[in-house]
DNA sequence: GGCGAATGACGAACACTGTTCGCTGAACGA
DNA sequence: TCGTTCAGCGAACAGTGTTCGTCATTCGCC
């Protein structure tokens, strides 16, 4: 069905749209990473949801480091900051590290973004000051604190991002074809060469992502213990 | 100076050239990637190195992917096993990671490749096997050694990336420019929003990258005692 | 020795990418 | 009412990975 084009003359030369906006776009954005993946999220195919070209992006959008540095921000929006209970202080980092993950793998493979960024927006600062304030409750210094802070929002995004690579985009039955792959592979190697890898080659590839993750997160948030200061 | 093109006829309608092989092409692209970065690795540009076109690549390296993985692998190669010594095993296994954490530095930001891959080259395997053998010695069991494995190598290869995008790629004063913006930027933050943050700035941005290593990696390792069966 | 098959080299092309340059048309302030 | 400003946008540029078809060389075999 095409339009009428009527009264005649009227027709405008540009038909009426929705106008672009940063939070629109940066909103279309994160649905096609969540749909599709980081790798399809492409200035064209950004302003192809608006009926567009690329260029018409670039009113709003400096380029597309900085789209993918707002996506990375709006999604840490997303992540619920408890209230400070100092006694609990290493429960509420893990569980927060842990929230952080869970909303990097809900958009996919967004956390390779995250990965080349410089957290500064207002909604990554938030999850950092919280963090931060858990961790100087505990009595960890300063100096350490910031540093394993630093360590752990890395261990999270490269964390999600590995995981992306073999997760949910790739049908489950896949990863499991593949696990198995790795597990054979593993096995045939020459044992007199590799002879742990051989040997434990299960121990190697078995695991879900969460325990996998989890033992990481342990131990760096655990051994910060020796750090602490004797509390006030 | 042209050729003389003498005696007639004989001229060859290819030149003489060094043929192409597998070893020369990624040794070929790891000079590029020392020099220039992972980005500037393109087929073209690796071809080019050899006076051809992109296409003349493929007779050897199955595609990018699989020439980043041999990249990689060969990189895994200069790192040096030590011969197990089960009464300093932590020290070994920090040594280790330190060593290829180095080894990745030493290639810019190739690192940014290893993460998109899974590690199955013979050379990143011996590193593997040796490290597994190493904490197998200190009695941790298989199966928290092979996730503890797996966790400081996504570790390392993080740091290294992350490192290698605000490293010596950009000059060193840049980066104490850009530290010190970003330190500005905390300072200037508004202190009732974010308290910890502005408050603590300067550790925020504070400490080389090498202490912020062996932190996190300290954390990993040391974290390990407590799955320690007694030694037999 | 000579001949057919196999293989490496390679130019051209395809479908993409991020970004820039001007042009158009509408809205807003003077 | 006129100018100015600016978002929207088509076209183009210089790249990207990969594939196809063709060419020349070389190797194995009779």
């Amino acid at each position: 069905m095409t339009e009428l084009n009527w009264p005649p003359g009227t027709r405008p030369q540009r038909p009426a749209k929705v106008p672009l906006s940063r939070p629109e776009i940066v909103r279309t954005a994160l649905t096609i990473v969540r749909a599709e993946g980081i790798d399809a999220v492409s200035m064209r195919r950004v302003a192809a949801e608006f009926d567009t070209g690329p260029s018409s992006l670039y009113a709003h959008v400096r380029n597309k480091d900085e789209l993918l540095a707002l996506m990375f921000d709006e999604v840490c929006g997303e992540v619920e900051v408890p209230e400070l209970d100092a006694s609990r202080w290493k429960e509420q980092v893990k569980d927060l590290a842990r929230a952080g993950h869970a909303a990097m793998l809900r958009y996919n493979d967004l956390a390779r973004a995250a990965l080349a960024t410089i957290p500064t927006g207002p909604n990554a600062l938030r999850i950092s000051n919280a963090m931060f304030g858990m961790m100087l409750a505990g009595g960890i210094p300063p100096r350490i604190s910031a540093w394993a802070m630093d360590r752990i929002f890395l261990y999270l995004t490269a964390d999600a991002y590995e995981y992306s690579i073999w997760g949910p985009n790739s049908r489950p039955q896949s990863i499991e074809a593949l696990g198995a792959n790795v597990l054979a592979y593993f096995k045939q190697l020459p044992a007199d060469v590799y002879p742990h890898v051989v040997k434990h080659a299960d121990a190697l590839v078995g695991g879900s992502n969460d325990e996998r993750f989890n033992l990481g997160l342990e131990l760096l948030v655990d051994g910060l213990d020796k750090y602490a200061t004797p509390p006030p």
